[in-house]
DNA sequence: GCAGCGCTTTGGATCGATCTAATTGGGTTG
DNA sequence: CAACCCAATTAGATCGATCCAAAGCGCTGC
């Protein structure tokens, strides 16, 4: 019913031409804005097109000229408030490009990303932005490669043959232990969770590497749980314990968040007994009180970074991979304040 | 060259066929799972795909066979946490059926939203699943209607005469209002922000009903501003000044959460002295101090109730107009708590 | 022996655009 | 006036799958 009807009315190329008297090559041309086309000719052609209600098929126009204006965007997470500021800045470069994005989430599972590369292939897309799923091997870029399917690693690298767009994990590390060793901190922990893969590891490695440079002990990597809820009721690791510490950096806010809210459960006071630092800087770390320290990540523009390079690369297959790396930037706020020596009520009874 | 290389290196049917021995017909019965073709028959072009390393192309089929596998998204702003979840649903079931979304953001502005159905259109998608921009006139639906693409309304209506996937946004408001009033408020006002849409005036007018319903006045419906931070800055007006109130039903967890920071910020301790309800119950809401007593909507399940609704309509597409409206579950916590009387040190100094 | 019947298989047309190479018509040149 | 050029236009092949109608084949039943 609906597709017959769909099927019938559809108004083609060749209608268009017929009713403007000219031959389908030639409506083709004046679609694609060829030069080539007389300038009244164009106009009789643009004029039937309106009035038949012609529609362009870019479906049929993938299959001849091999191209689809389409890109993948492969996501592990929509619900990490990140990854969604994310895909808003690839939305928009793409968008603007006249092209369209094809989402799809692999949760952060090899098996389920491998499915849907090939998924992606089968559409067509002209390219892939990828945020690679903790444990992709190389073997997946490689055969990527062999593909001849332009990629874009984000936020996560795999592989330094192919372009990557992310974040200097390693100076907002530097910028947030920095800051707290600057309040006279030295009993800093760093809270960590979810998913091990290249920024995992970066930020873990910078925090070790600030640490030491400034002469401090980085063993304080603590885990926490993915769920917000749980973390909650993990703020108890820094307080007491061997792990107590008198400031913790964050893998990212909502962990931030979590540990914000176990340590008033505990009755102690953020932005003062103790220093809270966020990563990523989201919409909220403003809005929640203590105002929340933070290293700002930019995802948006990581977003629209990625989607650059992509179409760049499009542009130009030949050229080397790329990297973009985006600096961070330390907000500062009330989270994070000066260490008050042993004068407070902080129960960190160790030793 | 890639491009080259790409065509050059391209296993089609025919190819599969070949090395198989059979023909393209059967090698395309073998694809789609035909119960026609024999077993061994299977078997040796199943094979051959594998050897060649056969890649299915959507394209064709889609020229051919008038279907894309693809749908359509269309939100009005992807960096609301709101709206990501939302999406995260309809990702799920859409790919469970073996399809895949195209996403785009209309950024709430009905110029751009046109723009973007034709696109969709031009694109081949096989439905579109629409949250329609503030201010979309029935027209829009009207020409999907004569283009024969099946549309799904979501969140917002525009129209009774297409599919909808929403929320009782009545009932919610009866939930808070309700559970405030039994908690002794008479004060209550309703702080509200964002473009006037269907959803908007729901909330408005289910305040309204279920303020009278109690006996009590329901003229402090209050417009703060858009972005959080400004909102902060809104709280007075429910401290002092004629809408000044013992209780706010807040529009959104976003408006909540700006609302409680700025009642932090004048001294007023919410969840002891003032009350607050949020609307929508995102994670953030369990994770904040005082905990954000919320109406959950369950944004991920109506998404997912909203891409059910599509593929049924792809599947029916005679049956008529059909509605899914989503109960609301009030999440007490500890943002609300009993009128305290005249005894507290609220500032509310008026007549 | 052959009509009839399932079960499988197939050739050829087809979807709607793009690409290639060729054609047209008017003007310029030697 | 033939030769040539340039801009504008076009016929026909093509992309890679699906649809349709028809046919091959092994068997049964009369």
């Amino acid at each position: 019913m609906t597709l017959d009807q769909r099927k019938k009315n559809r108004v083609t190329l060749l209608d268009v031409a017929r009713h403007a008297g000219v031959s389908r090559a030639t409506a083709s041309l004046v679609i694609r804005k060829s030069p080539l086309v007389g300038a009244d000719t164009r106009a009789r052609v643009e004029a039937s097109m309106e009035e038949l209600g012609y529609v362009y098929n870019m479906g049929a126009a993938r299959l001849r000229a091999d191209r689809s204006l389409t890109i993948g965007v492969v996501i592990p997470n929509l619900t990490n408030p990140f990854f969604a500021e994310l895909l808003a800045g690839i939305e928009t470069v793409i968008d603007a490009a006249g092209m369209v994005v094809i989402l799809v989430n692999s949760g952060d599972q090899v098996g389920r990303q491998d499915m849907l590369m090939t998924r992606m292939r089968e559409h067509g897309v002209d390219g892939i932005i990828l945020c690679p799923a903790a444990g992709t091997g190389e073997g997946l870029l490689e055969r990527l490669g062999e593909w001849h399917l332009p990629l874009v690693q984000v936020l996560r690298r795999v592989s330094d043959q192919v372009d990557y767009a992310g974040v200097d994990y390693a100076q907002g590390m530097r910028q947030a232990v920095d800051h707290l060793s600057e309040l006279g901190h030295r009993e800093i922990a760093f809270a960590v969770h979810g998913p091990v893969h290249s920024a995992y590891e970066e930020r873990v490695e910078g925090f070790r590497q600030a640490m030491q440079a400034k002469g401090l002990g980085a063993e304080k990597v603590v885990r926490v749980p993915h769920q917000i809820s749980a973390i909650v009721d993990a703020a108890h690791l820094f307080s007491e314990g061997p792990t107590a510490s008198t400031a913790v950096i964050c893998f990212n806010d909502v962990v931030a968040l979590g540990l914000s809210a176990g340590l008033y459960d505990l009755g102690i006071q953020v932005g003062r007994d103790f220093s809270l630092i966020g990563f990523d800087d989201v919409a909220d770390a403003d809005a929640m009180r203590p105002r929340l320290t933070s290293v700002s990540t930019f995802p948006e523009a990581i977003g629209e970074g990625a989607a650059n390079l992509l179409l760049d690369r499009l542009a130009h297959p030949e050229i080397g991979p790329r990297k973009l790396v985006k600096a961070t930037k330390l907000q500062i706020r009330q989270s994070s304040a000066p260490w008050r020596g042993g004068d407070h009520d902080l129960r960190t009874a160790r030793g």
